[in-house]
DNA sequence: ATTAACTACGCAAACGATTGTGATTTAAAA
DNA sequence: TTTTAAATCACAATCGTTTGCGTAGTTAAT
């Protein structure tokens, strides 16, 4: 048995040329209509499976596109995930997937990687640690697609998928101070994360618009739960305790909520507590966390879909704004109700 | 700007052959030093990348290993892809993931877009809804290197790389037993898979081997948190109700916990609640829910591993037994301590 | 009957890399 | 000085497709 039917293989039985089997399998009207049925029946009847390697290397052009992603088992990423393969499936796109272990160096070599792969166009979300982006640049010296989703550089004109994370913050702050909450803690993460920077100036924005002061004693760079699970110790301790947290991540506010409960506070009662990203953690906490969720999977597939966009009007100069995807409030049990 | 520099460019430039660059490159001894290195420097200088699509047509090999999953958001086979991930990136392959969501005929197209990639070896798990298993058999007539992982075909003579799911049930089991349950409820899933016929012949060796009657009555076909929430009431309400509940996942388990919390039992005083795979909800319930570890990335790997073997030393024919993942009772709060 | 216009297909050159073989140069051996 | 062998590199085929162009053979128009 042959390892894989060729074009030649089946010009060969019929005594033809390749280039008629090749036209006839696309069912090119040049090719008699009788010629063609036949060799596409005998494809079908033999499996015959086009090499898509020869073919992308004959037209210069790629049916894959390819990926960058910190962590793939990161929730939040794998539903990313989720939401490109469906459109780039749809349009029988193939997806190579890179995981750059939110390391700049790993994330290097994915770009090499891709770029050797010759993909048709390149998603990426850039790692915690980048603070270079010449990787970048090169696919866009390449003429090579890209877009970025969720995380994105900052010195960097190019096309992106972005959370609004201001907003959301925003929202979520606003409907803590509209329960009742006087005096809400921040467990945030490090500045240079675009996301983290603008959470914290949502959650600004909806103190400053309530009158509430901002008071640095309170905001913390806590982002784990292993790290909210050490800090709230001390913060439910002090005097003058907060009456509410806002966590920039649900795991965060597990811990937070785990610790509060030992203490002996009852949630939202004594303590209300906001997350934000709706890992699915939260809704198996006790109490469920009210978060805010980011749409993952939609966001996802809006970079697919503006990447694709893209690879098929090529316009390299060109970028439009960035698509910002909104965020919702999810309401559960860990705060409370609003007073009107 | 060319658009990606190529081996003809290069050669161009020193006035040189293809084939001279080519060897230079790949730092051949018949190249004289001196234009080895001078080769290498431009190469480097100008970011050559090598075309991956037309060295794979010529040597009629493949730097790719594709995978396919049931569905890349569950956090089990993202933790399975990252496993994959680390071994296949180290020995400078590549990934390609497809999805087949659980739906056989999804599945057929991934292996369709396998085939047609000229994949050097392909890892699979077969979806819920599969019952034919002529695609996979395609795979092996083209004779490229096929290893399932977690989930196999039961009529297919192919490598595998399962979890050890009998076992990983008893010691659950038994451990319940241990802690003084007598009445041990199992929620279960579908015959049709076999890790959960697995899973239910370990929880019954365990009841055999102490002596516990079996009872059909508090076995059950719940394997969702939303089943799991609605049975739960019922379950807990009935006469000589069950001391303990076993559930196939920790999902389940999660929804038992939430309504046996509501209606009043204190876990595991009442109740004792054991889920199964460890997925991330298990930690952040209240109670932490003593649970099974499948060591998903673990599993990753070995099937990878597995598989690079394979495409390295190609004997179609022989395939070893299965490769068992032995699994790991982790002890959480929902669970009562040994009595001696 | 001559020319034009189709129809249905074949030829051959690409795409970018790899690799066996052949050719030239140079230096060493006879 | 001639022979030989090693050192360097070029030639050309090849992988499986795609595609512009050319060419028989047939039909229709003049």
């Amino acid at each position: 048995m042959k390892l894989q039917l060729t074009l030649k293989d089946i010009a060969k039985h019929f005594n033809l040329s390749v280039s008629t089997v090749s036209r006839a399998l696309r069912n090119d009207s040049t090719i008699s209509e009788e010629t063609r049925t036949k060799i596409m029946d005998y494809a079908k009847a033999n499996k015959y499976k086009p090499n898509f390697i020869a073919a992308n290397l004959r037209k210069k052009e790629s049916n894959v596109i390819g990926i960058i992603i910190p962590e793939i088992s990161n929730h939040f990423f794998s539903l990313i995930i989720a939401g490109v393969e469906s459109v780039v499936d749809e349009h029988n796109y193939t997806l190579i997937i890179t995981q750059s272990n939110e390391k700049m160096s790993k994330e290097i070599k994915c770009v090499q990687t891709l770029l050797s792969s010759r993909v048709a166009g390149v998603l990426a979300s850039i790692s915690k640690t980048t603070d270079s982006y010449e990787h970048f640049q090169e696919i866009i010296d390449n003429k090579v697609p890209l877009v970025f989703f969720d995380r994105r550089p900052k010195s960097l004109n190019a096309d992106s998928v972005i959370v609004d994370d201001e907003n959301g913050a925003f929202t979520a702050v606003e409907y803590l101070i509209k329960t009742g909450c006087k005096r809400i803690a921040y467990y945030g993460s490090h500045a240079s994360l675009e996301i983290a920077v603008n959470r914290r100036n949502g959650y600004l924005r909806a103190l400053r618009k309530y009158g509430i002061a901002e008071d640095r004693k309170i905001m913390y760079d806590c982002d784990t739960n292993l790290k909210a699970k050490e800090i709230t110790y001390r913060v439910l301790a002090m005097d003058n305790r907060p009456d509410a947290i806002f966590a920039i991540n649900d795991n965060t506010a597990a811990g937070a909520i785990y610790v509060a409960k030992r203490m002996g506070f009852s949630i939202p009662e004594d303590l209300s507590v906001c997350g934000f990203g709706d890992g699915f953690i939260s809704e198996n906490t006790d109490p469920s966390i009210t978060s805010i969720d980011q749409f993952p999977f939609f966001t996802g597939k809006k970079a697919a879909e503006l990447l694709l966009n893209k690879i098929k009007y090529p316009n390299p100069e060109e970028t439009t704004g960035p698509l910002i995807i909104e965020t919702s409030l999810i309401i559960r049990e860990s705060t409370g109700n609003i007073i009107v």
